[in-house]
DNA sequence: ACAAGACTAACAAACGTTCAGTCGGTAAAA
DNA sequence: TTTTACCGACTGAACGTTTGTTAGTCTTGT
């Protein structure tokens, strides 16, 4: 099993390979399967071990997901200095699409697949989790006002159409994590025709 | 709290009600909270009674995710008289928006909260779960495939444009599911926006 | 009397958690 | 320079609880 890495650089502290080894069992075992037996396991430590780095698992949780979720933000937040058009279509573009024959002015890499599966499955929690739910919601929004930013943006230099930012910046957003959650729980299928459509929907409805 | 119901008509027998059960715990405590204990707790048995009526863990959760999946697709998925671009709204309509101020020409009620809440928990098992992956699947294919119908119906009527059908679909479900998953995993929020953004699609790219 | 359906009781395994103890290294005291 | 104390990191064993599952028994309606 190829798993990538869950942090920038190698782990440098045992805590750190801990959340490394939560995040590879959580992509193996799904959040039900979760336990710290298996996360010692992982790191190669006695499960005893993992109570000397964290108080107890729900504090190794939150510690987990805040990494997860500072990742995934990091993902979909960028700003770039381009046009608005250019900029949304760079974010569209990486976003959806798989083959990296990108044109992409500035370097945007697509949340990986574990990532994704594990940003997915963090989401699931929040149906019944209230501190899942403000942390995903709390993401969400920043995810809307940063298009929305774009969008503005892409309104007061004339490139785009006098419409509701916000509403525009819902709507992509809402369809980004559609796309997400295809890539993520579906058979792996192209989001190619959904990018197209996304497009199209730009191009007769936003820009100018 | 008030949790409707995963039959249409009352549980019959004790089967029923041990699935009805299952729906309710799935949704107060997820999916790694969904224990045989518990379940025995709602319906009011030893738990040991459960295994007079399912064989085992496994089979119990097989045939409850059936129900639900058959559940969520009846949801989805209604033929309707009417012409194709009054479906396509009317589903849209009834997807997407909460308020039951419809218009609809058939009575398409949505998906509840509750049932969406379970509906995306069980995707979320999909990550790690190949069973589960390919009856989620099979579900997005008989989704698409039917807003494709829709659509065909529609550019033969002369309604629509000569848009690639199975595109338009794809893009539609994504849509639709993550507006799902924003409604299940986020702060309860208008999806209004959403909708609106989606009939200006239809509208400027889809519609003569 | 018979079978359906629920019960009690017990099982091994896995769970999160605690705690006394061990080991290597570093710093202070002799 | 040797001894002593300390400390961070980890181990091993045990704890009480919950997990899924089985076996055997009792109750109830036919």
């Amino acid at each position: 099993m190829v798993s990538d890495d869950l942090f920038a650089d190698p782990p440098e502290d045992t805590q750190e390979e801990i959340l490394q080894a939560a995040f590879e069992v959580l992509q193996e075992q799904g959040y039900s399967g979760l336990s710290i037996q298996r996360i010692a396991n992982k790191v190669g430590l006695q499960k005893a071990s993992i109570y000397y780095h964290y108080p107890d698992k729900d504090d190794l949780l939150l510690s987990f997901v805040d990494h997860i979720l500072d990742r995934m933000e990091s993902d979909l937040i960028r700003t770039a200095d381009v046009s608005p058009k250019r900029q949304l279509e760079d974010i569209l573009d990486s976003l959806l699409l798989d083959d990296r024959a990108s044109t992409s002015a500035v370097e945007i890499s697509p949340p990986s697949d574990n990532l994704l599966k594990v940003f997915i499955q963090i989401r699931a929690q929040a149906t019944h989790n209230s501190d899942y739910q403000d942390r995903i919601a709390a993401i969400d929004e920043r995810h809307e006002e940063h298009l929305a930013a774009i969008i503005q943006r892409g309104i007061d230099a004339g490139e785009f159409r006098d419409v509701n930012p916000n509403q525009v910046a819902t709507a992509l957003s809402t369809f980004i994590l559609g796309s997400f959650s295809r890539r993520a729980t579906g058979t792996p299928v192209s989001l190619e025709p959904v990018h197209k459509s996304m497009c199209s929907y730009l191009e007769n409805s936003v820009y100018i």
